[in-house]
DNA sequence: ATGGCTAGCCCGGCTAGA
């Protein structure tokens, strides 16, 4: 049986609702991890979602952040948080056990500019990243990890390879930051499905970088290695970022067999 | 060299995103 996964930063929930329902309706999948809320669990679209016939699991926060995960069955095992014994209010991860499958949906800190204080919160948060992930699944468990990453883990992920070289997003203690946690034993989907393509799933709204395709890949789907068999498709929806009001994040599906 | 949109917050100009 197929399974749908989809990872999309909507950047905001409230002025994307009538997307994501089309999305739901669209693609019909079966997980949906979504990133960047900007709402409080109080002001979550739950009705909406469940009149679109799926489940929602979601750690909200006022203004910022936020994750979610909608699914046509009930996960079991929803984590909110690392858990850890750091006191953080940022909401930026949540998963969820689906049967066999546990996903996640992270929402990565952006980092700012590299070494700012931001910076280091992101590259500490991706530490408590791969210390839960070690800590939470054996390397044996089906897990997909799936969200905004704000890495793009190669230099062909960018649209100006010189000119991203080493800044936010592209630095080598960010990539190796991202490379610790996938050498538990997870593979970039899109990437081990799609070779030599040079695909985007992020455009800045400014200086219509969407128009020239002046974009990043950063959002990705984790992939357990003991599951890379399964993996059929990875795609972007690029169509999701056209038209009025889009996010500046294109939805990314992944089918498992 | 800079900022160029968009969203939230609460109502005008900040912060934040990437």
């Amino acid at each position: 049986m197929m399974q749908k996964i989809i990872t999309w930063n909507v950047n905001s929930i409230g002025q994307r609702l009538s997307r994501l329902i089309a999305l739901l309706d669209r693609w019909a999948p079966d997980v949906v991890c979504l990133q960047e809320l900007k709402c409080t669990n109080e002001n979550f679209p739950l009705a909406a979602i469940e009149a679109a016939g799926y489940h929602a699991a979601f750690l909200g926060q006022k203004a910022f952040n936020g994750v979610a995960l909608l699914s046509r069955v009930e996960p079991t095992e929803v984590v909110k948080g690392f858990g850890d014994s750091v006191d953080d209010p940022q909401a930026r991860f949540i998963s969820g056990r689906f049967g066999e499958l546990t996903v996640a949906s992270v929402y990565v800190p952006n980092g700012q500019a590299v070494g700012s204080d931001k910076y280091y919160y992101k590259l500490n948060w991706l530490e408590r990243l791969r210390s839960h992930v070690s800590a939470s699944w054996s390397n044996q468990a089906p897990v997909i990890i799936a969200g905004d990453f704000n890495i793009a883990p190669a230099p062909r992920d960018t649209h100006d390879p010189s000119a991203w070289e080493g800044q936010i997003l592209c630095s080598k203690r960010e990539r190796a930051a991202l490379e610790a946690t996938m050498d538990l034993g997870f593979i970039d989907s899109f990437r081990h499905l799609n070779h030599d393509t040079t695909e985007f799933t992020w455009w800045d709204y400014r200086m219509l970088g969407f128009q020239k395709n002046l974009g990043l890949r950063i959002d990705l789907l984790l992939a357990s290695r003991s599951i890379q068999t399964r993996l059929q498709r990875c795609y972007v929806d690029r169509d999701e970022r056209k038209g009025d009001k889009p996010s500046d994040h294109a939805p990314v599906i992944l089918e498992l067999s």
